[in-house]
DNA sequence: TCATTTACATACATTCGTGTTTGTATAATA
DNA sequence: TATTATACAAACACGAATGTATGTAAATGA
Protein backbone atom coordinates (compact mmCIF):
# COMPACT_ATOMS: atom_id res chain seq x y z
CA UNK A 1 0.00 0.00 0.00
CA UNK A 2 1.27 2.79 1.61
CA UNK A 3 4.14 4.35 3.31
CA UNK A 4 2.78 4.91 7.05
CA UNK A 5 4.23 7.14 9.30
CA UNK A 6 7.18 6.28 11.94
CA UNK A 7 4.88 5.35 14.68
CA UNK A 8 2.79 3.73 12.18
CA UNK A 9 5.96 1.32 11.22
CA UNK A 10 7.10 0.84 14.66
CA UNK A 11 3.49 -0.41 15.54
CA UNK A 12 3.77 -3.09 12.66
CA UNK A 13 7.30 -3.96 13.67
CA UNK A 14 5.85 -4.81 17.08
CA UNK A 15 3.05 -6.32 15.71
CA UNK A 16 5.14 -8.81 13.71
CA UNK A 17 7.02 -9.79 16.79
CA UNK A 18 3.97 -10.58 19.04
CA UNK A 19 2.87 -12.44 15.98
CA UNK A 20 5.93 -14.23 16.17
CA UNK A 21 5.88 -15.44 19.28
CA UNK A 22 2.40 -16.12 19.25
CA UNK A 23 2.59 -18.58 16.44
CA UNK A 24 6.24 -19.75 17.78
CA UNK A 25 4.36 -21.15 20.74
CA UNK A 26 1.56 -22.87 19.77
CA UNK A 27 3.58 -24.66 16.72
CA UNK A 28 7.01 -23.73 17.19
CA UNK A 29 9.73 -22.42 15.17
CA UNK A 30 10.30 -25.38 12.14
CA UNK A 31 6.34 -25.39 11.73
CA UNK A 32 5.79 -21.35 11.48
CA UNK A 33 6.68 -19.58 8.43
CA UNK A 34 7.35 -16.25 7.61
CA UNK A 35 4.05 -15.97 5.19
CA UNK A 36 2.30 -17.26 9.02
CA UNK A 37 3.74 -14.99 10.95
CA UNK A 38 3.39 -11.88 8.16
CA UNK A 39 -0.73 -12.74 7.79
CA UNK A 40 -0.69 -13.60 12.08
CA UNK A 41 -0.13 -9.77 12.33
CA UNK A 42 -2.53 -8.85 9.72
CA UNK A 43 0.59 -7.84 6.88
CA UNK A 44 2.28 -9.44 4.43
CA UNK A 45 5.82 -11.11 3.90
CA UNK A 46 7.26 -7.57 2.53
CA UNK A 47 6.56 -5.70 6.03
CA UNK A 48 8.90 -8.73 7.57
CA UNK A 49 11.83 -8.76 4.74
CA UNK A 50 11.44 -4.80 5.83
CA UNK A 51 11.94 -5.18 9.36
CA UNK A 52 14.40 -8.37 9.45
CA UNK A 53 16.71 -10.34 7.47
CA UNK A 54 15.56 -13.61 8.22
CA UNK A 55 13.26 -15.80 10.64
CA UNK A 56 16.42 -16.35 12.86
CA UNK A 57 16.49 -12.05 12.78
CA UNK A 58 12.98 -12.36 13.90
CA UNK A 59 14.10 -14.28 16.76
CA UNK A 60 17.09 -12.46 17.59
CA UNK A 61 14.89 -9.24 17.89
CA UNK A 62 12.80 -10.66 19.99
CA UNK A 63 14.88 -11.61 22.51
CA UNK A 64 16.53 -7.89 22.52
CA UNK A 65 12.62 -6.40 23.16
CA UNK A 66 11.74 -7.91 25.36
CA UNK A 67 14.48 -9.83 27.56
CA UNK A 68 17.75 -7.62 26.94
CA UNK A 69 17.20 -5.47 29.71
CA UNK A 70 15.94 -7.84 32.02
CA UNK A 71 19.44 -9.82 31.22
CA UNK A 72 21.32 -6.52 32.03
CA UNK A 73 19.72 -5.64 34.82
CA UNK A 74 20.26 -9.20 36.39
CA UNK A 75 24.12 -8.58 35.27
CA UNK A 76 24.57 -5.47 36.88
CA UNK A 77 23.25 -6.30 39.89
CA UNK A 78 25.23 -9.53 40.25
CA UNK A 79 28.34 -7.11 39.43
CA UNK A 80 27.65 -4.89 42.05
CA UNK A 81 26.49 -6.41 44.99
CA UNK A 82 25.34 -5.01 48.41
CA UNK A 83 29.12 -4.60 50.63
CA UNK A 84 27.02 -5.00 53.52
CA UNK A 85 25.10 -8.01 52.80
CA UNK A 86 25.94 -9.29 49.68
CA UNK A 87 24.86 -12.61 49.90
CA UNK A 88 21.16 -11.50 50.91
CA UNK A 89 21.54 -9.22 48.02
CA UNK A 90 22.39 -12.20 45.72
CA UNK A 91 20.07 -14.41 46.90
CA UNK A 92 17.32 -11.62 46.38
CA UNK A 93 18.50 -11.15 43.04
CA UNK A 94 18.35 -14.62 42.10
CA UNK A 95 14.82 -14.44 43.33
CA UNK A 96 13.63 -11.39 41.58
CA UNK A 97 14.79 -12.99 38.18
CA UNK A 98 12.80 -15.78 38.93
CA UNK A 99 9.80 -14.08 39.86
CA UNK A 100 10.14 -11.93 37.13
CA UNK A 101 10.11 -14.71 34.14
CA UNK A 102 7.09 -16.19 35.83
CA UNK A 103 4.97 -13.15 36.50
CA UNK A 104 5.39 -10.92 33.02
CA UNK A 105 4.34 -13.12 30.45
CA UNK A 106 6.24 -11.53 27.44
CA UNK A 107 9.34 -12.39 28.77
CA UNK A 108 8.40 -16.32 29.90
CA UNK A 109 7.17 -16.71 26.19
CA UNK A 110 10.65 -15.71 25.29
CA UNK A 111 12.42 -17.69 27.55
CA UNK A 112 10.43 -20.24 26.66
CA UNK A 113 11.34 -19.93 22.92
CA UNK A 114 14.52 -19.60 23.60
CA UNK A 115 14.99 -22.29 25.78
CA UNK A 116 12.41 -25.44 24.36
CA UNK A 117 12.22 -24.08 20.67
CA UNK A 118 15.44 -22.98 19.58
CA UNK A 119 17.90 -25.82 18.65
CA UNK A 120 21.78 -25.70 20.02
CA UNK A 121 24.01 -27.90 17.84
CA UNK A 122 27.37 -28.69 16.61
CA UNK A 123 27.26 -26.12 13.87
CA UNK A 124 26.41 -22.74 15.24
CA UNK A 125 24.14 -20.89 14.00
CA UNK A 126 24.34 -16.40 14.35
CA UNK A 127 21.28 -16.55 16.86
CA UNK A 128 22.74 -19.95 18.61
CA UNK A 129 26.19 -17.67 19.07
CA UNK A 130 24.22 -14.42 20.27
CA UNK A 131 22.16 -16.42 22.51
CA UNK A 132 25.71 -18.72 23.89
CA UNK A 133 27.09 -15.26 24.28
CA UNK A 134 23.90 -14.16 26.36
CA UNK A 135 24.27 -17.31 28.75
CA UNK A 136 28.10 -17.15 29.25
CA UNK A 137 27.71 -13.28 30.33
CA UNK A 138 25.27 -14.48 33.01
CA UNK A 139 27.35 -17.84 33.80
CA UNK A 140 30.78 -16.17 34.48
CA UNK A 141 28.98 -13.29 36.36
CA UNK A 142 27.32 -15.76 38.20
CA UNK A 143 30.68 -17.13 38.99
CA UNK A 144 32.58 -13.76 39.66
CA UNK A 145 29.57 -13.09 42.32
CA UNK A 146 30.01 -16.27 43.88
CA UNK A 147 34.10 -15.57 43.99
CA UNK A 148 33.40 -12.63 45.82
CA UNK A 149 31.02 -14.26 48.13
CA UNK A 150 33.51 -16.98 48.99
CA UNK A 151 35.93 -14.20 49.79
CA UNK A 152 33.66 -12.56 52.24
CA UNK A 153 33.07 -16.33 53.74
CA UNK A 154 29.63 -15.69 52.80
CA UNK A 155 30.12 -19.24 51.42
CA UNK A 156 28.72 -22.58 53.22
CA UNK A 157 29.76 -24.92 51.01
CA UNK A 158 33.67 -25.98 50.36
CA UNK A 159 33.23 -26.51 46.34
CA UNK A 160 35.23 -23.60 44.18
CA UNK A 161 32.75 -21.09 43.71
CA UNK A 162 32.74 -21.71 39.69
CA UNK A 163 31.58 -25.16 39.97
CA UNK A 164 28.71 -23.92 42.86
CA UNK A 165 28.13 -21.49 39.92
CA UNK A 166 27.26 -24.24 37.37
CA UNK A 167 25.37 -26.04 40.07
CA UNK A 168 23.16 -22.75 40.89
CA UNK A 169 22.90 -22.25 36.76
CA UNK A 170 21.77 -25.62 36.22
CA UNK A 171 19.19 -25.52 39.05
CA UNK A 172 18.17 -21.75 37.91
CA UNK A 173 17.41 -23.01 33.94
CA UNK A 174 16.25 -26.44 35.18
CA UNK A 175 13.80 -24.81 37.09
CA UNK A 176 12.86 -22.37 34.61
CA UNK A 177 12.81 -25.01 31.86
CA UNK A 178 10.44 -27.45 33.18
CA UNK A 179 8.08 -24.53 34.34
CA UNK A 180 7.72 -23.41 31.18
CA UNK A 181 7.73 -26.87 29.57
CA UNK A 182 4.23 -27.09 27.84
CA UNK A 183 1.96 -30.36 28.43
CA UNK A 184 1.72 -30.67 31.95
CA UNK A 185 3.11 -27.76 34.11
CA UNK A 186 3.20 -29.63 37.67
CA UNK A 187 5.29 -26.97 38.75
CA UNK A 188 3.95 -23.76 40.17
CA UNK A 189 6.94 -21.36 40.28
CA UNK A 190 4.52 -18.46 41.52
CA UNK A 191 3.61 -20.35 44.49
CA UNK A 192 6.73 -22.63 45.17
CA UNK A 193 9.80 -20.70 43.80
CA UNK A 194 10.98 -19.69 46.95
CA UNK A 195 10.72 -21.97 48.63
CA UNK A 196 12.24 -24.16 45.70
CA UNK A 197 15.00 -22.03 45.18
CA UNK A 198 15.56 -21.69 49.56
CA UNK A 199 16.18 -25.13 49.27
CA UNK A 200 19.15 -24.97 47.37
CA UNK A 201 20.44 -21.75 47.88
CA UNK A 202 20.36 -22.29 51.89
CA UNK A 203 22.89 -25.17 50.83
CA UNK A 204 25.90 -22.75 49.69
CA UNK A 205 25.06 -19.30 50.75
CA UNK A 206 25.64 -18.51 54.74
CA UNK A 207 22.40 -16.71 56.12
CA UNK B 1 18.59 -52.41 -5.75
CA UNK B 2 17.94 -55.74 -4.57
CA UNK B 3 16.50 -57.13 -1.89
CA UNK B 4 18.88 -57.69 1.05
CA UNK B 5 18.68 -60.50 3.74
CA UNK B 6 17.01 -59.72 6.99
CA UNK B 7 20.31 -58.80 8.76
CA UNK B 8 21.51 -56.72 5.79
CA UNK B 9 18.35 -54.95 6.20
CA UNK B 10 18.57 -54.44 10.23
CA UNK B 11 22.25 -53.08 9.54
CA UNK B 12 20.61 -50.67 7.50
CA UNK B 13 18.02 -49.70 10.03
CA UNK B 14 21.19 -49.17 12.11
CA UNK B 15 23.40 -46.81 9.85
CA UNK B 16 20.48 -44.48 8.93
CA UNK B 17 19.61 -44.23 12.97
CA UNK B 18 23.44 -43.28 13.17
CA UNK B 19 23.41 -41.09 10.27
CA UNK B 20 20.13 -39.41 11.60
CA UNK B 21 21.98 -38.88 14.99
CA UNK B 22 24.98 -37.68 13.72
CA UNK B 23 23.54 -34.53 11.15
CA UNK B 24 20.91 -33.91 14.25
CA UNK B 25 24.08 -33.37 16.26
CA UNK B 26 25.99 -31.31 13.55
CA UNK B 27 23.40 -29.47 12.05
CA UNK B 28 20.08 -30.15 13.98
CA UNK B 29 16.48 -31.43 13.03
CA UNK B 30 14.95 -28.84 10.82
CA UNK B 31 18.15 -28.16 8.75
CA UNK B 32 18.77 -31.94 8.07
CA UNK B 33 16.51 -33.39 5.47
CA UNK B 34 15.40 -37.19 5.15
CA UNK B 35 17.53 -37.34 1.89
CA UNK B 36 20.71 -35.68 3.76
CA UNK B 37 20.40 -38.59 6.68
CA UNK B 38 20.14 -40.92 3.23
CA UNK B 39 23.31 -40.09 1.67
CA UNK B 40 25.30 -40.30 5.09
CA UNK B 41 24.33 -43.51 5.76
CA UNK B 42 24.74 -44.31 2.11
CA UNK B 43 21.18 -44.84 1.21
CA UNK B 44 18.85 -43.49 -0.99
CA UNK B 45 15.49 -41.72 1.09
CA UNK B 46 13.71 -44.64 -0.30
CA UNK B 47 15.45 -47.17 2.93
CA UNK B 48 14.15 -44.34 4.90
CA UNK B 49 10.21 -44.56 4.25
CA UNK B 50 10.68 -48.18 4.24
CA UNK B 51 12.45 -48.06 7.73
CA UNK B 52 10.46 -44.76 9.39
CA UNK B 53 7.07 -42.89 8.55
CA UNK B 54 8.58 -39.55 8.80
CA UNK B 55 11.06 -37.67 10.45
CA UNK B 56 9.85 -37.38 13.93
CA UNK B 57 9.37 -41.28 13.61
CA UNK B 58 13.33 -40.89 13.08
CA UNK B 59 13.74 -39.52 16.13
CA UNK B 60 11.65 -42.00 18.03
CA UNK B 61 12.88 -44.90 17.07
CA UNK B 62 16.26 -43.09 18.09
CA UNK B 63 14.76 -42.74 21.41
CA UNK B 64 13.66 -46.26 21.81
CA UNK B 65 16.88 -47.96 20.51
CA UNK B 66 19.18 -46.14 22.56
CA UNK B 67 17.63 -45.21 25.65
CA UNK B 68 14.28 -46.83 26.32
CA UNK B 69 16.52 -49.80 27.89
CA UNK B 70 17.87 -47.17 30.15
CA UNK B 71 14.53 -45.30 30.93
CA UNK B 72 13.18 -48.84 31.99
CA UNK B 73 15.93 -49.71 34.36
CA UNK B 74 15.80 -46.49 35.93
CA UNK B 75 12.08 -46.85 37.04
CA UNK B 76 12.34 -50.07 37.77
CA UNK B 77 15.17 -49.46 40.57
CA UNK B 78 13.41 -46.26 41.58
CA UNK B 79 10.38 -48.97 42.09
CA UNK B 80 12.17 -51.80 44.05
CA UNK B 81 13.83 -49.69 46.44
CA UNK B 82 16.29 -51.50 48.59
CA UNK B 83 14.04 -51.87 52.05
CA UNK B 84 17.30 -51.95 53.99
CA UNK B 85 18.78 -48.89 52.81
CA UNK B 86 16.46 -47.19 50.44
CA UNK B 87 17.92 -43.77 50.38
CA UNK B 88 21.11 -44.92 49.79
CA UNK B 89 19.92 -46.67 46.82
CA UNK B 90 18.03 -43.75 45.94
CA UNK B 91 20.92 -41.98 45.42
CA UNK B 92 23.05 -44.01 43.49
CA UNK B 93 20.14 -44.98 41.19
CA UNK B 94 20.27 -41.12 40.66
CA UNK B 95 23.88 -41.02 40.37
CA UNK B 96 23.91 -44.71 37.99
CA UNK B 97 21.94 -42.25 35.45
CA UNK B 98 24.27 -39.66 35.54
CA UNK B 99 26.96 -41.69 35.13
CA UNK B 100 25.34 -43.26 32.36
CA UNK B 101 24.58 -40.15 30.59
CA UNK B 102 28.06 -39.39 30.50
CA UNK B 103 29.55 -42.24 29.66
CA UNK B 104 27.69 -43.79 26.72
CA UNK B 105 27.95 -41.51 24.01
CA UNK B 106 25.16 -43.20 22.03
CA UNK B 107 22.62 -42.71 25.07
CA UNK B 108 24.04 -38.64 25.69
CA UNK B 109 23.63 -37.92 21.97
CA UNK B 110 19.99 -39.11 21.73
CA UNK B 111 19.03 -37.48 24.82
CA UNK B 112 21.49 -34.06 23.85
CA UNK B 113 18.60 -34.16 20.26
CA UNK B 114 15.62 -35.18 22.27
CA UNK B 115 16.41 -32.17 24.93
CA UNK B 116 17.99 -29.31 22.81
CA UNK B 117 16.74 -29.82 19.53
CA UNK B 118 13.18 -31.39 19.67
CA UNK B 119 10.89 -28.38 19.71
CA UNK B 120 8.55 -28.29 22.56
CA UNK B 121 5.44 -26.39 21.78
CA UNK B 122 1.51 -25.83 22.63
CA UNK B 123 0.28 -28.05 19.91
CA UNK B 124 1.55 -31.14 20.38
CA UNK B 125 2.96 -33.27 17.48
CA UNK B 126 2.94 -37.12 18.30
CA UNK B 127 6.97 -37.09 18.78
CA UNK B 128 6.49 -34.58 21.74
CA UNK B 129 3.45 -36.75 23.26
CA UNK B 130 5.65 -39.58 23.28
CA UNK B 131 8.53 -38.08 25.05
CA UNK B 132 6.09 -36.31 27.64
CA UNK B 133 5.01 -39.30 28.55
CA UNK B 134 8.26 -40.85 29.41
CA UNK B 135 9.38 -37.60 31.02
CA UNK B 136 6.24 -37.82 33.16
CA UNK B 137 6.79 -41.51 33.65
CA UNK B 138 10.11 -40.32 35.49
CA UNK B 139 8.64 -37.80 37.58
CA UNK B 140 6.12 -39.29 38.75
CA UNK B 141 8.21 -41.99 39.74
CA UNK B 142 10.32 -39.98 41.80
CA UNK B 143 7.57 -38.47 42.98
CA UNK B 144 6.26 -41.88 44.50
CA UNK B 145 9.58 -42.62 45.60
CA UNK B 146 9.99 -39.79 47.48
CA UNK B 147 7.10 -40.43 48.91
CA UNK B 148 8.04 -43.47 50.17
CA UNK B 149 11.43 -41.91 51.80
CA UNK B 150 9.44 -39.44 53.90
CA UNK B 151 7.51 -42.15 55.47
CA UNK B 152 10.78 -43.77 56.34
CA UNK B 153 12.00 -40.63 57.66
CA UNK B 154 14.77 -40.41 55.31
CA UNK B 155 13.75 -37.25 54.13
CA UNK B 156 15.95 -34.48 55.64
CA UNK B 157 13.48 -31.44 54.19
CA UNK B 158 10.11 -31.11 55.19
CA UNK B 159 8.82 -29.91 52.17
CA UNK B 160 6.02 -31.83 50.01
CA UNK B 161 7.82 -35.21 48.69
CA UNK B 162 6.35 -34.18 45.39
CA UNK B 163 7.43 -30.56 45.86
CA UNK B 164 11.22 -31.85 46.43
CA UNK B 165 10.53 -34.70 43.42
CA UNK B 166 10.16 -31.04 40.65
CA UNK B 167 13.25 -29.66 42.37
CA UNK B 168 15.51 -33.23 42.11
CA UNK B 169 13.99 -33.40 38.47
CA UNK B 170 14.81 -29.62 37.77
CA UNK B 171 18.24 -30.09 38.72
CA UNK B 172 19.08 -33.28 37.26
CA UNK B 173 17.50 -31.60 33.92
CA UNK B 174 19.57 -28.70 34.10
CA UNK B 175 22.99 -30.69 34.73
CA UNK B 176 21.90 -32.81 31.59
CA UNK B 177 21.15 -29.90 29.56
CA UNK B 178 24.07 -27.28 30.49
CA UNK B 179 26.26 -30.52 30.27
CA UNK B 180 25.30 -31.61 26.53
CA UNK B 181 24.65 -28.17 25.35
CA UNK B 182 27.01 -27.52 23.00
CA UNK B 183 29.55 -24.58 22.75
CA UNK B 184 31.38 -24.24 25.24
CA UNK B 185 31.00 -27.48 27.55
CA UNK B 186 32.47 -26.13 31.19
CA UNK B 187 30.65 -28.32 33.28
CA UNK B 188 32.53 -31.45 33.62
CA UNK B 189 29.81 -33.92 34.76
CA UNK B 190 32.06 -37.17 34.25
CA UNK B 191 34.73 -35.09 37.00
CA UNK B 192 32.40 -32.74 39.31
CA UNK B 193 28.85 -34.74 38.52
CA UNK B 194 28.80 -36.50 41.95
CA UNK B 195 29.89 -33.78 43.73
CA UNK B 196 27.13 -31.55 42.25
CA UNK B 197 24.71 -34.11 43.04
CA UNK B 198 25.52 -34.67 46.92
CA UNK B 199 25.72 -30.90 46.93
CA UNK B 200 21.50 -31.44 46.14
CA UNK B 201 20.77 -34.91 47.69
CA UNK B 202 22.58 -34.05 51.31
CA UNK B 203 20.36 -30.72 51.61
CA UNK B 204 16.89 -33.17 51.09
CA UNK B 205 18.25 -37.02 52.04
CA UNK B 206 18.92 -38.17 55.12
CA UNK B 207 22.71 -39.52 55.10
C1' DT C 1 5.99 22.05 -4.03
C1' DC C 2 8.75 18.73 -5.80
C1' DA C 3 12.07 15.08 -5.26
C1' DT C 4 13.17 11.52 -2.52
C1' DT C 5 12.72 8.11 0.88
C1' DT C 6 9.99 5.12 3.41
C1' DA C 7 7.08 1.22 4.43
C1' DC C 8 5.27 -1.77 2.82
C1' DA C 9 2.30 -5.03 -1.03
C1' DT C 10 2.71 -7.77 -4.97
C1' DA C 11 4.69 -10.62 -8.24
C1' DC C 12 8.37 -13.59 -9.63
C1' DA C 13 11.80 -17.14 -9.79
C1' DT C 14 13.70 -20.95 -8.03
C1' DT C 15 15.03 -24.24 -5.02
C1' DC C 16 13.94 -27.71 -1.99
C1' DG C 17 11.73 -31.14 0.68
C1' DT C 18 8.24 -34.33 1.14
C1' DG C 19 5.22 -38.16 0.12
C1' DT C 20 4.07 -41.48 -3.22
C1' DT C 21 4.53 -44.40 -6.93
C1' DT C 22 6.86 -47.47 -9.64
C1' DG C 23 10.56 -50.55 -10.76
C1' DT C 24 13.53 -54.48 -9.56
C1' DA C 25 16.87 -57.81 -8.03
C1' DT C 26 17.03 -61.02 -4.69
C1' DA C 27 15.71 -63.70 -0.47
C1' DA C 28 12.37 -66.31 1.60
C1' DT C 29 8.84 -69.66 1.08
C1' DA C 30 5.89 -73.18 -0.29
C1' DT D 1 11.34 -74.39 -8.65
C1' DA D 2 7.93 -71.12 -9.14
C1' DT D 3 5.96 -67.62 -6.58
C1' DT D 4 5.74 -64.06 -3.55
C1' DA D 5 7.23 -60.84 -0.41
C1' DT D 6 11.09 -57.96 0.80
C1' DA D 7 14.36 -54.08 0.80
C1' DC D 8 15.34 -50.90 -1.21
C1' DA D 9 16.47 -47.35 -5.72
C1' DA D 10 14.69 -44.26 -8.93
C1' DA D 11 11.39 -41.36 -10.82
C1' DC D 12 7.45 -38.49 -10.26
C1' DA D 13 4.39 -34.91 -8.72
C1' DC D 14 3.41 -31.39 -5.87
C1' DG D 15 3.26 -27.72 -2.77
C1' DA D 16 5.54 -24.72 -0.13
C1' DA D 17 8.96 -21.60 1.55
C1' DT D 18 12.40 -18.48 0.69
C1' DG D 19 14.74 -14.50 -1.25
C1' DT D 20 14.49 -10.92 -4.43
C1' DA D 21 12.81 -7.66 -7.53
C1' DT D 22 9.45 -4.49 -8.61
C1' DG D 23 5.59 -1.45 -7.83
C1' DT D 24 3.51 2.32 -5.20
C1' DA D 25 1.20 5.57 -2.22
C1' DA D 26 2.15 8.48 1.22
C1' DA D 27 5.28 10.90 4.35
C1' DT D 28 9.27 13.60 4.77
C1' DG D 29 12.52 17.15 3.73
C1' DA D 30 14.45 20.82 1.15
Amino acid sequence: MARKTKEDAELTYHALLDAATALFIRQGIARTTLNNIAIEAGMTRGAIYWHFDNKDAVIQALWERNTDALHSSFINELRNLDANDPAGHFRQTINNLLQTVVEQPEIGAVIRIVMLSVEFTDEQTELQCFLNRKYDEIDSTVGDALTSLRENDALLSPLPPKLIAQSLMSYLLGLIHVYLKPGQTRLDLKKDGQQLLDLFLDTILAS
